[in-house]
DNA sequence: GGGGTTGACACCTCG
DNA sequence: TGTCAACCCC
């Protein structure tokens, strides 16, 4: 407690009843977490009567990692996640008292579009009349609003809603015949769970006794709902939130939901946070003129004790190669000469495609570097491949697995064999993964599929199929999964699918091992039950987040994933007009606003450096002349520098930021004389004891060279580098 | 009717 | 850069 200030203390006090707590950027507010459920059990509140959730995996493993480091084991007991994956813990152990089986299929993004086209299809409905897509994203809004088909097509106006509205009830017809759920249903089907039966309401109210959210500003009204069911009477639910943070909009985001906070829970306690110990002062600065053009916002002022630190550096590059080049030059840079460690050190972007030429470098630079999220694992197409069948065992049913493992390896069944047993599949309530089954029945198929209307040959190639589905099922009552991805390669053909891949037959091998290594933690739970569970959890990560933990890397990200983190020195590249903002938001000034705060959750992660890069021109998509993102110039020219400036471009207009004079200067002021003498020993946070043996004054620091044990001779920036002198 | 090939096209952010 | 739909051959 005594490492708390007043306002932070207060939010951690508080036991009973709703409490917002409005927290700034860098305000501690993971911090007031953390230690407002070490205060509930030292209250005497059990810990397996709190639930901690919040908005990313990366996020809940982090305050699941502060609470063991907080309160040793008890943070064990806690349960902390995501809305999604609390919401499938109360599905797994309930979904059946809503009239589903328990190895229900969970669809991502792309499933969700395979099925929208499939409805599509079955309302003749041509793909090029509205995006598929679209309709997903708008499928997608309308669960996160809890607006069923039915409510969905009273209010649905216009030609694409009125043909979404459609689309809707047919995909949620087809979901259910799958034995599936979106992510959308996931929520959704937590709380009519919750709304509907007394009993479970029950129990889980009095599981769930203190509740607290974090990032509660991108909450969706689906997630308030489960809030406000899970909370119950006695409510006591803390929420935590910044609305000059809220990123996720697109997501369904409602900003009334935390702007409401007090008007939702009439009795509720509000305590804001406004002291940022994060940032230098100029960092913040910059963050706050970014934010500041934001019309709509809660009234919050941050300011922080902090040293001034020195001015953001601007990197200009030619291009993206260039800027990746230039950017690692920094960070080797800073590594060296500052001692910063590389864990300190993240390179942020807009998109994910963006992370590509920085890997590449850094493969060929040999500088560790760690990659959160982006074109994933659980994306790569073999990856996928088995994941299909391990669901087309777990859910007969599954109708996107089955069509997807119908063609690997091929078979000879084709699109109109699929749709003519889809369709008399649906009259008669069979899915065609089990008619396949039921053809391949050992005393030959059973009569009901006597007018199956098939072609023999594909009543043939589709009774293999079945074959191969029936063994599998076999294999799987008997082996955990991890065994059982090893048999289902052999069993299936794949194995032959991968030696024959064209393109990178040795990568799609070693990730179909590597799937095969993530899934042996679950073989503990035995035959099908391991394979139920890794299904159910591997849909729910978004990220390889498995990488070694405590290694020296730096972190490559998105500025989305970046929230709720923190770094010594930020590179946000590609700051850029149509990139970032982004090109989709330009015509949509709430879009743009959204663009904006990103930009501000970007710039705050950041605690003693902030660099900027653009460049110049870029290949690809959009215009390759490129222009500096207008955050840029919303930054006060005093607070900007060049680290680096092209000359004059043929061909290329020119344009630069406005840099003011005061920028120049780096940081403070430089020393007059050397303030560490030759001969004494010195302690630094990564390289540990060292002795120092020669040093200068360079023109905007001091410099000092120190013999580290162990690790070697050092150039270090007295300013930065924090160092404490041994007597 | 299946499957290979080719050409067009889109490609943001996440659980 | 990869995916997908249209097209044509077997």
């Amino acid at each position: 407690m005594s490492g708390l200030n007043d306002q932070q203390r207060t939010a951690v006090r508080h036991v009973h009843g709703p409490l917002l707590v409005f927290a700034g950027a860098g305000s501690g507010k993971t911090r007031v977490i953390t230690y407002r459920v070490a205060h509930l059990i030292q209250s005497g509140v059990a810990p397996w009567h709190i639930l901690a959730v919040t908005f990313t995996n990366k996020a809940a493993d982090e305050l699941r990692e502060r609470l063991v480091h907080l309160i040793g084991r008890d943070a064990g007991g806690v349960h902390v996640g995501t809305f999604h994956s609390q919401c499938l813990r109360i599905l797994r152990r309930d979904i059946q008292r809503l009239g589903w089986e328990p190895d229900f299929s969970i669809y991502d993004a792309d499933d969700q579009l395979r099925m929208v086209k499939q409805a599509m299809a079955d309302l003749a409905i041509p793909l090029t009349s509205i995006s598929p897509a679209a309709v997903r994203n708008e499928i997608s809004r309308a669960k996160d609003e809890l607006a069923s088909p039915h409510v969905y097509s009273e209010r649905a106006e216009g030609y694409f809603r009125e043909l979404t509205a459609k689309v809707y009830h047919r995909y949620q017809a087809l979901l259910r015949n799958a034995q599936a759920v979106d992510f959308g249903d996931m929520i959704w089907l937590a709380v009519r769970l919750l709304r509907e039966d007394g009993e479970a309401r029950a129990f889980y109210q009095g599981r769930f006794r203190f509740i607290l959210v974090d990032e509660y500003q991108d909450t969706n009204h689906a997630q308030y709902a489960l809030l406000r069911e899970l909370a119950g009477p006695g409510a006591n639910l803390c929420v935590v939130g910044d609305d000059d943070q809220s990123i996720y909009s697109w997501r369904g985001a409602d900003l009334r939901n935390i702007l409401d906070f007090e008007h939702h829970f009439p009795n509720a306690s509000v305590v804001k946070l406004e002291r940022n110990y994060r940032s230098t002062q100029r960092i913040l600065r910059a963050s706050n003129a970014v934010i500041a053009k934001l019309e709509r916002r809660s009234a919050k002022t941050l300011w922080t004790e902090r040293e001034a630190g020195g001015p953001v550096q601007i990197i200009e590059a030619f291009d993206e190669e260039d800027e990746a080049r230039q950017v690692l030059g920094e960070v080797r840079e800073i590594a060296a000469v500052r001692g910063l460690a590389r864990r300190e050190m993240a390179i942020m972007y807009r998109t994910n495609a963006q992370s590509r030429p920085f890997e590449e470098l850094f493969v060929r630079l040999g500088v560790p570097y760690q990659l959160v999220g982006a074109i994933e694992f659980y994306n790569r197409k073999e990856v996928r491949d088995v994941l299909a069948y391990l669901r087309a065992v777990a859910n007969p049913r599954d109708l996107v697995s089955f069509e997807r493992i119908v063609t690997v390896p091929k078979r000879g069944i084709g699109a109109t064999t699929l749709a003519a047993l889809r369709q008399w599949g649906a009259a008669v309530g069979l899915a065609p993964g089990e008619i396949a089954r039921m053809l391949a029945a050992p005393g030959g198929a059973p009569a009901r599929l006597a007018d199956l209307p098939l072609q023999p040959r594909a009543t043939k190639a589709l009774a293999q199929l079945g074959h191969v589905l029936v063994t599998l099922d076999a294999l799987a009552a008997e082996l955990p999964v991890a065994q059982l991805i090893t048999r289902l390669v052999q069993e299936t053909g794949y194995h032959e699918v991968l030696d024959n891949d064209p393109e990178r037959p040795d990568e799609r091998w070693e990730n179909v091992v590597a799937l095969g290594a993530a899934a042996e933690k679950y073989d503990e739970f035995g035959p099908r039950e391991s394979l139920a569970r890794f299904l159910h959890e591997a849909a729910l990560v978004s990220d390889p987040d498995n990488f070694a933990a405590g290694t020296d890397a730096v972190t490559l990200l998105t500025f989305h994933a970046a929230k709720g983190l923190e770094f010594g020195a930020v590179f946000m590249v590609g700051m850029e007009e149509e990139l970032f903002p982004h090109i989709r938001s330009y015509e949509d000034p709430v879009q743009m606003d959204e663009e904006r705060r990103l930009a501000y959750v970007g710039i705050t992660r950041a605690k003693d450096v902030l660099y900027c890069a653009y460049a110049r021109h870029r290949s690809g998509w959009g215009s390759p002349v490129r222009f500096p993102s207008r955050f840029l110039q919303d930054i006060p020219p005093e607070l900007l520098a060049y680290k680096r400036r092209l000359d004059a471009l043929p061909g290329i207009p020119a344009a630069g930021l406005v840099v003011g004079p005061d920028a120049a200067p780096a940081r403070q002021p430089p020393p007059s004389e050397r303030s560490i003498r030759d001969g004494q020993r010195v302690r630094h946070a990564v390289f540990g004891e060292g002795l120092v043996v020669s040093g200068s004054i360079t023109k905007f620091d001091e410099e000092i060279t120190v013999m580290f044990e162990g690790v070697g001779l050092k150039k270090l920036a007295v300013s930065f580098a924090k160092l404490e002198v041994i007597r």
